[in-house]
DNA sequence: ATAAATATTTAGACAAGTCTAAAAAATGTT
DNA sequence: AACATTTTTTAGACTTGTCTAAATATTTAT
């Protein structure tokens, strides 16, 4: 069994590795976790007793296969929840997180079977993001930033990146939600601001907001 | 904000606490929550500096206004997720105990708030407790111990008083579940048992089952 | 009213998880 | 290659919640 602190330390290991990187760098826990970098030392020692991660002194950490379905096992609660508190106790999708984070820690395999059979076995939670099966396999869904489209590419949008309140709730302001087709009509070279079509209307989006919102190219 | 351990003190002397009982003894918690009377001791203080509870030292302890609404608010969760559990994920009565233990602790109004309406704003658990409403008021349902009826009364199964797993699966294995009739048959002085009518047939009763079942007189 | 038994508190220790400050290692720059 | 900067680890401390063993207070029994 692992404390709700270790669980938090390899969901962030989780969420950090990427393809490519491969040693995560203990600041860059501290920095997720919102803790200090002698402290995740400290964690990292502890989870690398109980072989749940590989680490090397000074090299960074990586999960093992085991630390792995643990961590996909938490991302699969808190994505199945969040779809609970939207579907079903109507939540928006920016009030979600921080319940979910709590969620997250209930320890009860038959519960969470339970909730998704009665969720329908979804497999995205309310900001796209995929939700792992049982066995901790996640798929990869086909998507690009919107930032990365070119002139009179669309396609539908499909996620988030950033998934704080204050980015969604602004979302919800401009009419931007999961579902909707976007079309890019103009790229804006100077400060790569972007012209799109949604709702039927013309919109401007900044860089920082092309940078957050994933498309599905159609 | 209260820790999870504060939280399940301020809940044990909730329990605890009878019309009679005023002061709850170090013991008497210890016991309930498999601690030790010196980890009580700690935990009384600290919950006394909060003003949550009102101690005198070597004459027990009990609730403060707050204190008591704090407990209720925390016995209202631990029930509504023991409802949610049984109505909606299919969960039997004896297996929502544990979970509900968990569930009781995260922190959000409005999941609270959602989560009573979505029920449909029930008023008992699966075990024929009552539920706090939001203000920590309890209606008291007249019940009385199966133990204590007379021969030839009768009346409605309505709740149980140890609600362990063991017993309930007990209770599932004779036939005996919330609202069914009981009539006492017969009761014989010499072990306490009794023969009651359930279900149109005959059962005995022993005095450990008899003392454990609430009755609601018709 | 004493003595014995029981209940409660105190003293001191420990594990988990965190922090600050200092030391050590790795990386970047000239 | 030597020095400066950044990253990481170590050392030592602190908080929370727990425990054991010993001391003290209360209650019960004689
Ligand atoms: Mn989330
Ligand atoms: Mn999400
Ligand atoms: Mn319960
Ligand atoms: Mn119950």
């Amino acid at each position: 069994m692992f404390s709700q602190s270790e669980e938090n330390y390899l969901k962030a290991i989780f969420h950090l590795t990427t393809a490519e990187k491969k040693g995560i760098s203990t600041n860059a826990i501290a920095e997720k976790l919102a803790t200090k970098p002698s402290s995740v030392t400290d964690m990292i020692r502890k989870l690398s007793d109980k072989k749940v991660v590989s680490y090397k002194k000074y090299y960074g950490v990586s999960l093992t296969n085991s630390g792995r379905k643990i961590a996909a096992n938490i991302v699969r609660k808190h994505r199945l929840w969040e779809v609970f508190l939207v579907e079903k106790l109507h939540f928006s999708w920016d009030e979600v997180h921080d319940v979910a984070e709590q969620l997250e820690h209930i320890q009860s395999p038959k519960l969470i079977q339970q909730l998704d059979h009665f969720l329908g076995f979804p497999t995205q939670d309310p900001h796209g993001d995929p939700i792992p099966d049982q066995d901790g396999n996640l798929k990869t869904i086909e998507k690009r930033l919107l930032s990365t489209l070119l002139k009179n590419e669309a396609g539908v949008c499909i996620g988030v990146d950033d998934s704080s309140s204050e980015f969604l709730k602004f979302l919800d302001k401009r009419g931007i939600t999961l579902g909707k087709h976007i079309k890019v009509l103009e790229k804006e070279a100077f400060d790569d601001s972007l012209i799109i079509e949604i709702n039927q209307q013309k919109m401007t989006i900044s860089k920082k907001i092309a940078n957050n919102l994933y498309i599905q190219k159609s």
